[in-house]
DNA sequence: ACGCTAACGCAACTGAGTTGCAAATATAAA
DNA sequence: TTTATATTTGCAACTCAGTTGCGTTAGCGT
């Protein structure tokens, strides 16, 4: 069993062609992906609405996160560490390019402490940094 | 000359019978705004293509910033300092709240120095916080 | 290899945000 | 104050991301 398929197992998800495809897809990809992304890069043979599903369920299981876009489109990218549908916490920081328009997940460093204020519970923390990316310089 | 009128005036903006209205109603409020909170509170006269005409040029001008919401959405708040179209930077964070789906400005702290990555250059930096707010907790 | 349940694909829809254009109005000049 | 001009507004029609319902297909446990 491939590693993909193995990652769908320890997930509980059913491993379907499409969603092994769609996985692989995030595991040989540097940077987020977008749905227009993953039509190209599947081929267009699958639906949208299928595309879209599955994206949501991997979300939820953990498995992959989203990050918003520069244009509030929605980005994925698979997850680093241990996420599961109960703990789905990242520590790193999306960086936006404004010219190439690619979302790219920081791990060079951890969001740095953020102070609590009072009547306020904090569940995610989201750094987003926008401006050029070492290509479009 | 109301206030609303001359931060117009201040800005390079005329002062038309809507905009004062939508500028005025930025200064009450301590929440953030959606087009949709907009038209509730403005009573659907106005189009919503002169919503979000207005809303797009008061941004660029420095009057106002834009925030994502939780679903992606845009929410839009008064910038605070001394913001223009050229320089249109916001060291606070924003909140948004799991359950209202409300989002505050948080003026209570700066965000923290971000760590500078070899390549990439930093243009804007967003720090976005999702938990409970007070009045849901 | 059988049957149940989850996933897929199609079509049709929703709703945020946009575009083009004619009518209205703010502002500056006469 | 009136007039000319440029900007704003409002309407209609559109675009496009994302969703819903439903019948069909395909994993997976027995």
């Amino acid at each position: 069993m491939s590693i993909t398929e193995e990652l769908l197992t320890n997930y509980g998800l059913r491993k379907t062609a499409f969603r092994k495809k769609l996985l692989k897809l995030f595991q040989d990809s540097e940077e987020t992906l977008t749905v227009e992304n993953i039509k190209d890069k599947i081929g267009r043979k699958n639906d949208k609405v299928t595309i879209y599903r599955a994206l949501s369920i991997f979300e939820k299981s953990g498995l992959i996160h989203q990050v918003p876009d520069k244009n509030n489109l929605s980005r994925y990218a698979l997850c680093k560490s241990e996420c599961n549908p109960n703990n789905h916490i990242h520590h790193h920081a999306h960086f936006i390019c404004d010219y190439c328009d690619n979302t790219f997940c920081i791990d060079e460093f951890e969001i740095p402490e953020i102070k609590k204020i009072k009547g306020f519970k904090y569940k995610k923390i989201e750094l987003i940094i926008q401006g050029d990316c070492p290509k479009c310089l």
